[in-house]
DNA sequence: ATGCCTAATGCAATTAGA
């Protein structure tokens, strides 16, 4: 089975990109981030013709977050991350599929710091911790998809010193992000690729796509039941280089039947 | 410290992304 995450940036301006995406690798389950469209937008009926049933979370003009399955519906476990309710912004759906629980985060990206943002941002991981942890209770196979905004170590980025100022490479985020894995789970691509540098992120501007200059920043993370299971992961990084695409590229696991 | 590029909103210029 094979579980892939897409920072869309937007469902309908890169939508065409998408559909290409999904029928020359059909993914069994992808988690989408950045949707930036409101519920009643969500293109259902065009995902279903794709071969995809889906769940989703919207909200207008930002954030948003989808998961889709090749499989029929996705079986929807939680919409928004526990934890506060007063928190209004789409960046959490859970859902149970094959056999797999997928939990689809888009973390907040915290800029600029200091502030408000970046307080939001350490808050949103401490409630993603505790949820994780209850998830590593159920002692079932998980996976934590998404855009976690962090670049977890040096390697994750061409040029580490440009981010020292950054939301995303702040000690705060990346001692967060470790633990998260401290408390057992398995960084999928980092666990298969120990010493590759691997991005699935290039800014638009400063040609950093042309320069190769991206970070890692979407993980999957998988629970002690399901890591053993990991058979493959990488990045479809040649999407990144398409018209009209996004500044991610999809980052995927394939993982054995249980 | 700021702009570069791109998307959403909505029709100009602002907010946000990372």
């Amino acid at each position: 089975m094979k579980i892939a995450t897409y920072n869309i940036n937007g469902i309908h301006s890169h939508f065409a990109v998408l559909l290409r995406w999904l029928e020359e690798t059909q993914p069994d389950v992808v988690c989408l981030q950045e949707l930036k469209a409101t519920d009643d937008k969500f293109p259902r009926k065009e995902l279903e013709k794709a071969g995809y049933g889906a769940i989703w979370l919207g909200q207008k003009s930002w954030n948003g977050v989808a998961i889709l399955s090749r499989d029929g519906e996705p079986h929807e476990t939680r919409r928004g991350l526990p934890g506060d309710e007063n928190d209004s912004q789409s960046r959490y759906i859970e859902a149970a599929v094959n056999g797999v629980l997928v939990g689809c985060l888009y973390l907040p990206n915290g800029n600029p710091i200091p502030g408000p943002k970046f307080d939001y941002k350490l808050a949103w991981f401490a409630r993603l911790q505790a949820h994780a942890e209850e998830l590593l209770a159920a002692d079932i196979p998980v996976v934590l998809a998404g855009d976690y905004n962090v670049i977890p170590t040096d390697l994750d980025a061409l040029n580490p010193k440009s981010w020292v100022r950054d939301a995303l490479f702040q000690p705060e985020s990346k001692a967060a992000y470790a633990n998260l894995v401290a408390q057992g789970w398995t960084d999928s691509l980092r666990h298969l690729h120990p010493d590759a540098q691997i991005f699935t992120y290039w800014d638009y501007f400063r040609n950093r796509w042309e320069r190769n200059s991206g970070l890692r920043i979407d993980h999957l993370l998988c629970s002690p039941v399901l890591a053993p299971r990991l058979r493959q992961a990488g990045v479809d990084r040649e999407v990144r280089g398409w018209e009209k695409t996004s500044d991610h590229a999809p980052t995927w696991i394939e993982i054995s039947d249980a």
